[in-house]
Parts: structure tokens; C-alpha cells; sequence
RNA sequence: GGUCCCGUAGCUCAGCUGGAUAGAGCAACUGCCUUCUAAGCAGUAGGUCUUUGGUUCGAAUCCAAACGGGAUCACCA
């Protein structure tokens, strides 16, 4: 980053001295040489012949001699038609390259002073976990620890949909079919369980619709009268007046679906600093509708339903209080987007949330902003593409849902059949093996959910999500292995490389050559993802960074090297690498196996 | 119908703040393990970057339109 700068500004000095026309520094940009080339960073002469009056490949030629004179930092150059290659002096690489190795927090970001909130998982407490919860998580995860960082304050937090009508149905269908049963005594998890009545209550609702239906009644119509439907709404309105045995009922399966939760959190590794639950917000926007009300900014209608007009915006009018008084889904966002501010003055806030919320992300901060909430501008909604199955679409009236929990046990199966196939495991105790086989197979899933844009819809093929070769998790996880087996044999044959010892090393190979490159790019990366809120541009990054590193080690040995100083030079690239191969799947969320 | 998102190799995806001959992985084919882990490396083959116009010295990238796919537009969440 600063030897990009440092060119830059020769590059700007030559402009003036050669051409006599001035251009800023920051102006001047400049981009990767392309491998079929010598160099390292091109810079585009075209734009500049019109002010300068000379063809590109002078223009090139005449930069190039300067720098080459006159930049410490150039030592050669070439010209292809308006293309002025740069390439630089090895030692600055190597300077470079020292300067990460002992600055620890390299590609750390400086504190940015700035807060950062992420919502993300937001379940609903009527199922368990699915695949799309898993880009969900994996994405609000990952996301979080990226803007950390880049130096920002930030809080995960999870808002928990405990309430509402689908929580009744799984209730009224444990009431009716449970007999008591428990987590204990059926040995199947708490969100398993209650998922189970859940999709009990939809079979048995379904049946009476279509019987209703069968006896000549509109099929809207059947869904709102079929008996169940009733009794489901019924005992909503119990939970809101407080029924003590609804109530009872309710904090009791809420309870087994948080302990299944929870465990399914630690299973794949994310966490969080604070949990919402809608039960206990799902109120408050009243206060908000009311402000908006006083503030002129809504509007009420003859039947004394609120609502907000955002034409201007682009937008519809929008319903934010039901005749009746009762809230709808905006109204409660309105409330925790309050609460969550006086609970954590943020300057960003982030909602990890699937894209087919788009128009009611874009409605929330529009209306936000015209109660004139300040933190309204911090509001970004972080919005992904489903995922899709080989076969179409995931349904999950259709049962072709993955189920979170299924999968990654799938996973871990997987991987440990490959491993075994291959001979992996000698030496590994049973433990350290059930240790490697979760690593893996956590690595391949949140890799492949993670590589992918964000914004994209994917498509989930099992058969390539637990592929352990080529742009895979587990291929980066690979290479860190190799590598702390180098620096195990290192430290066997007691070497201890420092800066200090590899100071005459020059003449490095093309492969050593690349993979600085890639070191001394971590924090632009970083900084990118951060900008971006993408997970995907460190994936690629690592990936990149574990390629280029795999080539080298193919092509070039290191204990049969002679030159001491280029030995302990490659043992310490090596370090690098690992070092920042670790940091890079950290930040996705994905953990390194020292063998494998 | 309005709004928004997506369309790149057989498949899954990078590249998109405009730059050289558009890159990976998978699948196919060819080589490389008595030498630091072959879950690796090197190579061959595979493309009208959906289409058409425009802007530009230069467009996969920016703009417009069309076509194809998706989401959304509830007193649902």
C-alpha cells in the first residue's frame, strides 16, 4: 500500500519534470502487471497523450527512464504500446516483507472510534435451523469480525422471533398430539421437537382446509376457518393477554428450542454479545407511531389505522398500526431499532437479512429518517441471495429442507471417510481426529457458503460443498498444515529464523516474489471487505494467498538449500504465510489444523 | 404492471472504482511422489462475457432498451 503511494508520488514528480503537467499523486492510478509481463504495477500512459501531446509508448518510455533514474524504489521498466510495466527493486520487497514480520497487528486496522452493530440469525423458534440459516450466520459472523478488523467497536447481536402465530401452531399441536413429551424422554433436540409438532399442526391444518375446500368453500376462506387455524389465533390472543397456562406452555418449548439453538451455535461457532427477543419489543414501536403522529411525519386514517406516506421516496404508503391498535412487523422494528441504539450508540447498524426483505428494509429507514432519527443514515441492510438446491428451489411444505444440524453431521462424516482414505490420521488420538474432522468440515461449508458474493443467489450442490479439492476450504486449511510441518522440522533442527537472519538473501524466484506480494496486500484486503461488507474478498484472498504459496513450495526446497540465507528466507515466508492464512480464515470464521 | 437484484467456459463462481491475449475450481485429457504432507504442482482442451444500441483512444465493467431468471409491492412476518 504505502510502495503503490510511494510510486504514485514518483510517478506524479515525473509527470512534472518530463511533461511539465501537473497530476496529483492520488490521481495517478495504478494496477497489477499482468503475469505475461516483467514488473510489477502498470501504469496506463493513454489517458495522458492529449495534454502531453505525445504518443502512449513515448509517454511510457520517457516515464520509464526517469523512474528508472530517478525513483529509489523502480529498478527496471518496459513499455507495451500505452503500458509503462514498473518493476521494483527487489530490497524494497524484502523490506517490505520484514516490516510485516514484526509488526504483529499488520492488516490490523487502527480504532476507528466508530460502533458497529450486527444483527444477524434472527431465528424463528418454531423450527430448527436450516441451510439458508447457515449463510445467514456464517455471513453476520464473519462480517462482524471483519469490521473488527478494520478497527470498529462492534456488537452481534441476535433478535430471537419467539412469538406470534407460528409458535401457537407448534404449541396447539404439542397440546393436542405431545403427551408430555419431553426432549428427555424422546431424546430428540429441543428444536427438533417442537419443529416436529410444528410440522404436525401444518399436516393436520392442511387436511382440514382441503376438507372444508371439498365441501365447497373458497380455499381462502377454508384457510382462515379450518377449526385449527381458530384455535391457533385463539391462543395468540391468550399469549398476549397473559394466560398463565399459555404462558407456561410457551416458556417451556422456548426453552427446549433455545438449549437446541444454543447447541447448534457452538456446533458451528458463532456467538453472540446480546440477544433481542421480539416478545419483549414487539410493543415498543407503539411509542414511535405515536411520536410520528405528534411530529406530523404519519398520518392517521378515518378508521384509526397509521400509516406513513413515502411516495416521495420512491416508495408506497405504508401501514404502521392495524385499526385495532396492534402492531404489524414494521412497527416492532421501529421499536428495536430505537432500543438497540440506546443500548449501543451505533454508528452503523447492520441487519444480516435475506434479500426478499429488501422493500422493508428500504421502508424502515425511510421512515426512521422521517421521525428525523439520526442514526437512520447508519442503517445497512446486509441482504444475501437464497440458497438453492440442485433441485430447484428449498420448500419447506415440500420437506426439501436442509436441515443445519443434519448437515454439518454429514460433513463431519464425510470428512473423516476422505481422511481415513487417505492415511491421514496416523498418530492422531481419538480425540485430536474428532477435533480434525469437525475443523474440516466446518472449513469446506463456511467456505463454499462464504466465497460466494453475498448479493448472489447460490446454488448448494452437496456433492462440490464437501469437495476437499481445489478452491475449497480444506485446500487452504491444507496448506497451513504443510506449512507448520516445515516450521516443526525447523524448530526440531533448531532454527530460529528472525529478520536478522536472512539479511543478504536477494535473488529470489518468481514464486517467492509473488507470495510477498500477496503478504504485503492482507490490509487492502481487509479494508475492502470491510468497505464492502464481503466475506467472499477474503475468501478469495486466501485462496489466492494459499495457491501461490503451494506453487512455491512445489518448485522450491527449503531444507536442501544450501545458501543458509536463502533457507531460513523461505522458512520464514513459510511462517508468513501461515501466519496469515490463519488470520484470513479467522475472519471467516474458520479454524486451521496445525496436521492433517 | 411498478420497484429492486442477477445473467461470464458443460457446471459452480472470480473479475465489474473502464485498460493489454477475460481468470479459477469441478468435470475431461497428459505429465510429476526413494527428496519439506500428491487433500499438492505443471500442462492440454473449453468463451459471440444474454442481445442490441450509446459514451470513450479503449467496455465483461458505465448508460439506455430488449430478452431470460429471481425477489418484492398484505390491517402476514
Amino acid at each position: 500500500m504505502q510502495l503503490q503511494n510511494a510510486i504514485s508520488q514518483s510517478i506524479s514528480q515525473a509527470l512534472q519534470a518530463v511533461f511539465g503537467i501537473t497530476v496529483d499523486a492520488a490521481q495517478v492510478a495504478l494496477q497489477p502487471t499482468r503475469k505475461e509481463f516483467a514488473g510489477s504495477f502498470t501504469f496506463v500512459t493513454f489517458p495522458y497523450t492529449k495534454q502531453v501531446g505525445k504518443g502512449p509508448e513515448q509517454i511510457g518510455q520517457a516515464l520509464g527512464e526517469y523512474l528508472k533514474e530517478h525513483a529509489e524504489e523502480i529498478r527496471d521498466f518496459n513499455v507495451v504500446k500505452g503500458f509503462l510495466n514498473l518493476e521494483v527493486e527487489e530490497q524494497v520487497w524484502l523490506r517490505l516483507f520484514r516490516n510485516l514480520m514484526q509488526d504483529q497487528s499488520y492488516g490490523q486496522g487502527e480504532p476507528s472510534g466508530r460502533n458497529v452493530m450486527v444483527e444477524y440469525s434472527s431465528p424463528n423458534t418454531n423450527k430448527p435451523l436450516h441451510l439458508g440459516h447457515l449463510r445467514n450466520n456464517f455471513l453476520g459472523y464473519s462480517v462482524a469480525e471483519i469490521l473488527k478488523a478494520n478497527g470498529h467497536e462492534v456488537m452481534k447481536v441476535n433478535l430471537v422471533n419467539d412469538r406470534g402465530i407460528h409458535i401457537c401452531k407448534s404449541m396447539l399441536a404439542y397440546e393436542k398430539m405431545g403427551n408430555g413429551e419431553t426432549p428427555e424422554s424422546s431424546g430428540i433436540k429441543g428444536d427438533h421437537l417442537v419443529g416436529k409438532y410444528y410440522v404436525l399442526f401444518d399436516k393436520a391444518y392442511k387436511e382440514q382446509v382441503d376438507e372444508l375446500a371439498g365441501q365447497g368453500m373458497d380455499k381462502e376462506e377454508a384457510k382462515k376457518k379450518a377449526p385449527l387455524m381458530q384455535e391457533a389465533q385463539e391462543m395468540l390472543l391468550k399469549w398476549e393477554q397473559g394466560d398463565e397456562h399459555v404462558v407456561n406452555l410457551w416458556k417451556k418449548m422456548n426453552g427446549w428450542v433455545y438449549a437446541g439453538f444454543e447447541e447448534t451455535y457452538r456446533n458451528i461457532g458463532v456467538d453472540f454479545d446480546k440477544y433481542y427477543y421480539e416478545s419483549q419489543t414487539y410493543t415498543l414501536g407503539k411509542a414511535r407511531v405515536e411520536e410520528g403522529l405528534q411530529k406530523e411525519v404519519f398520518f392517521k386514517k378515518d378508521n384509526g389505522s397509521v400509516w406513513v406516506d413515502l411516495t416521495e421516496e420512491g416508495l408506497d404508503e405504508k401501514l404502521l398500526l392495524r385499526a385495532d391498535g396492534t402492531s404489524v412487523y414494521i412497527t416492532q422494528d421501529l421499536g428495536t431499532a430505537e432500543l438497540k441504539y440506546n443500548d449501543f450508540p451505533y454508528d452503523q447498524s447492520v441487519y444480516v437479512v435475506a434479500d426478499e426483505q429488501n422493500y422493508h428494509f428500504q421502508v424502515l429507514k425511510a421512515t426512521l429518517k422521517k421521525l428525523g432519527k439520526a442514526y437512520a443514515d447508519g442503517i445497512y441492510h446486509l441482504s444475501y441471495g437464497m440458497v438453492d438446491l440442485p433441485s430447484g428451489k428449498m420448500k419447506s411444505r415440500e420437506g426439501t429442507v436442509v436441515d443445519a444440524d443434519e448437515l454439518v453431521q454429514e460433513m463431519i462424516d464425510t470428512a473423516r471417510q476422505q481422511t481415513e482414505e487417505l492415511g491421514k490420521i496416523e498418530g492422531f488420538t481419538q480425540e485430536e481426529a474428532a477435533q480434525l474432522y469437525h475443523t474440516l468440515a466446518m472449513g469446506a461449508l463456511k467456505y463454499f457458503l462464504l466465497k460466494v458474493d453475498p448479493k448472489k443467489r447460490m446454488l448448494f450442490n452437496p456433492q462440490e460443498s464437501i469437495d476437499f479439492r481445489g478452491n475449497t476450504g480444506p485446500f487452504i486449511q491444507y496448506t497451513h498444515a504443510r506449512i507448520s510441518a516445515i516450521l516443526r522440522k525447523a524448530a526440531e533442527m533448531g532454527l530460529a529464523v528472525d529478520v536478522t537472519s536472512f539479511d543478504q538473501v536477494g535473488n529470489l524466484h518468481e514464486a517467492e516474489q509473488e507470495v510477498i506480494t500477496q503478504l504485503v496486500n492482507y490490509p487492502a484486503v481487509v479494508k475492502e471487505a470491510g468497505n464492502l461488507y464481503a466475506p467472499s474478498v477474503i475468501a478469495n484472498y486466501a485462496y489466492e494467498l494459499a495457491k501461490a504459496y503451494n506453487r512455491f513450495y512445489q518448485e522450491i526446497s527449503i531444507f536442501n538449500e544450501t545458501d543458509e540465507q536463502a533457507r531460513n528466507f523461505r522458512i520464514a515466508l513459510s511462517a508468513m504465510v501461515a501466519r496469515f492464512v490463519r488470520e484470513s480464515m479467522k475472519l471467516l470464521g474458520i479454524q486451521v489444523p496445525e496436521r492433517m
